[in-house]
DNA sequence: CGCGCTACTTAGTGATGCTATCTAGTGGTA
DNA sequence: TACCACTAGATAGCATCACTAAGTAGCGCG
């Protein structure tokens, strides 16, 4: 991936998968598609699986163990009060900032 | 600072600030003091001196020394041509990251 | 002389995405 | 059987980048 792509997908990230799991929750192989599909193509599958980890270890989702028809079994992660309001940060943040950045060019 | 636009500038202040040098050849102080004027006013003074380096280094902008009427020396940061394409290149991804940001909401 | 402003430097920390590799289950096929 | 493809997730080590905190240095003013 361009590294340029790499760095300022930090941070923001997180916020979109978030936004992800708050219209459905869903297990992580799931979000791996969905990011391609919404041109996120790139973006490695242990990149998301770490996320993942660390957004519930913050506490912003809460995770439950469903079965596969095919394969292991998957972890299906849902937003909860605490991550909706990350949420609702993340979106004023990048809106101011993606604001300001706007105004520069 | 809030914790998620530090993580969002990751990767974009370095365009902006380079964005800041296309427009008029400058040194750091002056650079932190138009940041702020542009809504930036959170970024520390060092970390705006620890990335003029770092550009230097990659080579995307020229130094030139010069006096200070009052204070220690300055140095004067010129994008060069290797800085132009960056910069063109952060646009442009810049670009193509927002709309797909957009296009989530 | 001490204070404030200008101007730049340096050391160390933490968060995040990346690469690479591994484990595991299921089904198809040569 | 042996192998491969796809699903599903875990882990270790790395690089980048912004931050904090502290320091160096020159100048003018009261």
């Amino acid at each position: 991936m361009a590294k340029q792509e790499t760095e300022m997908l930090k941070g923001i990230l997180e916020g979109v998968v978030l936004h992800a799991l708050s219209n459905e929750s869903t297990h992580g192989y799931e979000i791996v598609s969905w990011l391609r599909e919404k041109g996120f193509g790139d973006i490695a599958e242990g990149t998301v699986y770490a996320l993942l980890v660390r957004i519930e270890q913050k506490g912003l989702v809460d995770v439950a163990k469903a079965p596969s028809e095919k394969g292991p079994s998957r972890k299906i992660y849902s937003v909860n009060q605490q991550g909706n309001q990350y949420l609702e940060d993340f979106w004023s943040t990048w809106g101011a900032l993606s604001l300001r950045i706007e105004n520069l060019k």
